[in-house]
DNA sequence: GCCGATTAGTTTACACGTAAGATTGTCGCA
DNA sequence: TGCGACAATCTTACGTGTAAACTAATCGGC
């Protein structure tokens, strides 16, 4: 286990311009990395991680959601939301419900399906976040959460 | 600026399971939002950010580099290095050089056009860069560093 | 010198993410 | 009632990320 640093990692033979640079730079290497872990993982039970994560707001919220609500609690802007359902919807993970009063807005509601394999996942699932950070310490690990809303805190509102 | 707490910021109910899940979705979702950041910064001057990192990486290096040397400096996977290289090739931003001595190897070599829409874009970067967490202080901000590097060291061998 | 293993790079197929624009349905107001 | 603004969703086009399979060139032994 080398403990390189960032600069060292990509290779980098100037130091970096500066503090804010390398922050931003290791923020999105390790997001990309992450990313890409939960991805294998999800892999073998035929889910993107976009897909695990929309099945989550479904389970967690515990009823049927608008697809735009959906989109609100993901980053992603709106038009990647249909084709994500549509695939969702392909594999009988979820299903679109037209609703009655304003026929503009779909509803989109889990199935017993997707909770069932939702469940087979969330063992593996913790192992995987334990795996990626659990040689922080409690501490580390709070102070790290409170630096990364403090840095989104310029723009939590401006999206 | 509110300074809501991802839980808020979401929409979630219930509290996390773990601090280990609530820093990990901190990360990948700060992550997607100074990632889209920066593609709304460098849109206007026709280049992605995975474009725009392969050229800063060319300029970095100063001379040019096998395609491969390039992948590795960046998380992605081999095979999306060939299209990026396409499209940066259509735009006169690189130009590929079959190696003579090891004729597998394509060189990758920055053009003046590249080098000079580099430099329009190098203020703008810098601004956005302190924009994005100049609020936050030294101190923190190489905390942060320390703490994300200290996360991927779990697996920085293993890719 | 020849054959298998390795390495650099490409191709293909598929799932996203983004922007821009079109569709469809609802609402406010004259 | 009718009409324009708005809202929710979908469509399209393009660039990117992933895995798997393929090509071409080099290397290592014998």
């Amino acid at each position: 286990m080398s403990h390189r640093n960032l600069q060292q990692e990509i290779g980098k033979k100037q130091p970096f311009d500066s503090l804010e640079q390398a922050a931003i730079l290791n923020i999105l290497r390790t997001s990309d990395i992450f990313h890409n872990q939960f991805g294998r993982l999800f892999r073998p039970y035929g889910l993107t991680p976009s897909q695990y994560n929309v099945l989550r707001i479904l389970r967690g919220e515990g009823k049927p959601m608008p697809s735009l609500e959906i989109a609100d609690r993901m980053v992603q802007v709106v038009p990647a939301i249909t084709g994500l359902i549509d695939r969702l919807q392909a594999q009988n993970l979820v299903k679109r419900k037209r609703c009655t009063e304003d026929r503009r807005v779909v509803y989109i509601e889990i199935t017993p399906k997707a909770l069932s394999l939702l469940k087979e996942i969330d063992e593996p699932d913790l192992n995987l976040h334990r795996k990626l950070i659990g040689h922080l310490s409690s501490d580390e690990l709070s102070e790290l959460s409170r630096l990364l809303e403090k840095a989104r805190a310029s723009l939590v509102c401006t999206k």
